[in-house]
DNA sequence: CCCCCGGCAAGAGCAATGCTCTCGTTCTTG
DNA sequence: CAAGAACGAGAGCATTGCTCTTGCCGGGGG
């Protein structure tokens, strides 16, 4: 599919991979405010201006590098979600969480970009969607599977009647077969979980909760009953 | 206390407040990223330099701002915890979610300021903790107010050993009465709210969810029954 | 085979930023 | 009343994003 055309393709595509790699470096270490065309330009033995003939602005940078980073949160999921496809469904729903977490926690910078204020007057790109939305996809596959195989709790408070539509069209898009309820609950567990991750990556639960790692999971697994996953024998319901 | 000692601090305090006035101003039209001192200065009819007496920095100027933003919805949760002494413990701690969603939907760019990603190389001052904890207090103060009145489910799964005993430390400093497993699900719960907000505020809900209003509520009150606060009969335990 | 057109890098330059320093002026205080 | 601190203005420095012009150089059409 991607066959090289000539040199000059070539060329292009490298000089492109290497302008992302510093910059992603220069993100790493101190910040996207801080991410300058010109540092980078200078990192790699180039002027200021020839930057401009690979990304057309510093905004256009910033959005590779959002794409990126989506792309490789929502692959941590995924492969987290592939790893635990025989587990029992609370500990798989747990293991893309701590997925998520760990990345996060691994490239705070890169996590700040796609979960922190968005850049100055910037909405975000149409492109950016897909990626973005591939965590949410992973937790949603954990829930789907544990249906398919008849170890999800259906019933639940009772889901308002506008939200159920918007969740029906949604489940239409994607095609799944679940519970319109089911469905919501993922959908605010998904928001949930990265109120979890932004707190502890942006430092809030600092002198608050030392032990995060076993916090994490506990509140992990008890987003995943509140979807209604497998429940273990006596630990709902007084 | 604050007693006008002459005319110099009283200009003094003066030029700061309209500062600050017009710094969150350009703030909410524009966002952080675009907030320059110069841009102030010149709307104050000042010099930039002269904007040095009051702000040692531009970052300095910011924490201002953000300690004013974590007063501003932590005063707003507040109010909501107050204005639902009486009322049932779900339904005040919706209340309060609420509040916390209704000021951040309306500020955006100051909730970005407090809860996106933190300036450069930031790290947060010791000044802001304070405020910082208003919002977790309100929520807090509901679920120990629900348990004075016994409407407080404390049973659950059981919550990590190194997690209670963080938490404990935390009741010690906050002189509650709390179970510490409550305490630990009040504080993820805190957070969790915060996933919920930030995802509506930064348009991830977009094309997912349009009866936000609903879907906020709804979570909200959801939220409120896994901290273990009155349950409706008949709604949890398949 | 050559040649020439298009992609490319370099450099200068513009407007804007954060921040510093200096210099008079003005208000407070001893 | 006079010394000293606080203050505003202005110039200046280094840096940023971005534009424009100028050449170079290589690969595809003649």
């Amino acid at each position: 599919m991607t066959v090289i055309r000539g040199a000059r393709e070539r060329a292009r595509s490298d000089v492109t991979a290497a302008i992302k790699e510093e910059a992603r470096r220069r993100l790493a270490a101190e910040g996207a405010a801080r991410l300058s065309l010109r540092g980078v330009a200078r990192e790699l033995g180039m002027v200021s201006s020839a930057l401009y003939r690979y990304f057309p602005s510093r905004d256009e940078l910033l959005t590779a590098l959002i794409i990126d980073a989506y792309d490789a949160v929502g692959e941590a999921a995924e492969r987290a979600l592939d790893a635990g496809a025989g587990a029992r469904p609370v500990a798989r729903w747990t293991a893309v969480c701590r997925a998520v977490r760990d990345w996060a926690l691994a490239h705070p910078h890169e996590y700040a970009l796609i979960h922190g204020s968005p850049v100055p007057g910037y909405a975000a790109p149409q492109a950016t969607v897909g990626p973005a939305s591939r965590v949410g996809l992973a937790l949603i596959a954990v829930v789907a599977d544990a249906h398919a195989a008849g170890a999800l709790r259906t019933s639940g408070p009772p889901v308002p009647e506008a939200v159920l539509r918007d969740v029906a069209a949604l489940r239409e898009r994607l095609g799944l077969p679940l519970p319109a309820s089911v469905l919501a609950e993922a959908v605010a567990a998904w928001s949930q979980l990265f109120g979890l991750v932004g707190f502890e990556v942006f430092g809030q639960f600092e002198r608050v909760i030392d032990a995060r790692d076993a916090f994490f999971d506990h509140a992990a697994a008890r987003l995943a009953r509140l979807v209604g996953l497998e429940e273990l024998e006596g630990d709902s319901g007084r």
